[in-house]
DNA sequence: CCAAAAGTGTTATGCTTACACCCATGC
DNA sequence: GCATGGGTGTAAGCATAACACTTTTGG
């Protein structure tokens, strides 16, 4: 390994004035937000501005600051693009092949975040500089994507549904307190499967990371207990000898 | 986003001729390459030659080239380590906080490897440009690594761990042809617990990746059957909706 | 009283665990 | 013949999966 400082140039390039001995990647971070909205599993997509892939769809990301961590850098982009914080994040996988973006190498580490029901409601979506608009896709009728996003985001789909099949973390996409059958809904519609209703609840009870609130939501009929999960619970699930 | 071209600079800076508007940090793969020697399951460390943490053990690694994927990059730096080929090797984790190396900002891509009997046996372990020395370490008995090695090895070693408790993919780290008991010892000196013999046979045949030789080993007593796995048993494994 | 969603138990099946003795060989 | 590792089966407990009816409310 050789010497890895940085140069600045003189003025006359001050273009362009960060100089290396050897090539360099760019580095970004790409975020796959997922939301449960209208009944439907979406992700947050925001349409591209300038080429390449000008006006298609693309995942909402950007460069990692040189003295930022990579979640930091997920973190950063997240909140400007939806003015929110304290999301659930985690880091997927890291995409580098050398023609993956026409304008030269970047490497993109991609991370998959779950925002809740009360999130959304908070949050304001916008583009940032680079985009026109951003909007909530449902994961089950994409538009075409720009660069590898597709392949990147059926890799994240096919973690959230191991993460849901392995572990009770579905409720980090609804709001605060909820119902059974909501959270129900929320696993059928990641999972793309019907599953029973008496299984399900004597499953995601025994986990032991929800409690009752005491409060019931009536809405035309029976009245439906209302559920918060614990404080420990994303720990507790986290920690069940899973993985990562 | 903004130009992500390259300039060359004038030879007058020849010593640093690739500039960009913005810092980029260096992109660099981390192999953790695991073995079964000894009985004992070990990870091949280079001994760093200069500075930082001259003297200590590290992952071997080293750059991404600019042209080339991220697991090319690794391969090819399992090659120049070892001088074997076609080993199994898996993405990990990427390591990016901004002071893991104090040279300057180093984003790492961790992967792990797993390497067979065999290919031991065919290698010839070296150290690179920057190492010193190379060997292979128990990892249940390691020196002081460098950088945030440490925590990179634990990480492999968890995700090493869950593979083998949900996969069957123990036999990598052995022979072509081995016994059901060398299975067995590798499992639990990578789990780290006893495991009950009859259970595990009966478990791992099961699974229907492993078929007989006919051959069988004798070695003082009583001889063992060998087997060896399937042409599919990798890909099966990997298939059986498990993560990742 | 009817529609709509909430809520609730039991049984059968398969998987996991615990556990102890005989077998084949080399010396 | 004995020491050493190879090889085998069964029973108990536990988790999963399948399955249908009653309850509560609003209109």
């Amino acid at each position: 390994m050789s010497g890895n400082g940085v140069d600045r140039a003189p003025a006359s390039r001050r273009d362009k004035p960060y100089c290396y001995e050897h090539p360099r990647p760019a580095v970004t971070v790409d975020i796959i937000l997922f939301a449960f909205l209208q009944n439907a599993l979406q992700v947050l997509l925001i349409q591209r501005r300038n080429e390449p892939f000008a006006g298609r769809w693309a995942l909402p990301g950007g460069f990692v600051q040189i003295d930022e961590s990579l979640e930091a850098a997920a973190r950063r982009e997240l909140e400007e693009e939806t003015g929110v914080q304290d999301v659930y994040l985690e880091q997927l996988y890291t995409f580098g092949d050398p023609d993956r973006d026409p304008r030269g190498r970047v490497i993109t580490v991609a991370y998959f975040a779950l925002l809740s029901a009360d999130q959304v409601a908070r949050s304001r979506v916008r583009g940032g500089d680079d985009a026109q608009a951003a909007r909530w896709w449902n994961v089950y009728d994409l538009p075409p994507l720009a660069f590898d996003h597709d392949r990147i985001l059926a890799y994240a789909l096919r973690r959230l549904r191991w993460k849901l099949e392995w572990t009770g973390l579905g409720f980090l996409l609804l709001p605060r307190e909820f119902t059974l059958s909501e959270l129900q809904r929320v696993y059928e519609t990641v999972l793309n499967e019907p599953l029973d209703k008496r299984n399900f609840r004597r499953k995601i009870l025994a986990a032991g990371i929800l409690e009752e609130t005491g409060r019931y939501r009536g809405g035309g009929h029976r009245p439906a207990r209302l559920y918060r999960f614990t404080a420990k619970a994303v720990e507790l699930e986290q920690a069940r000898r899973r993985f990562p």
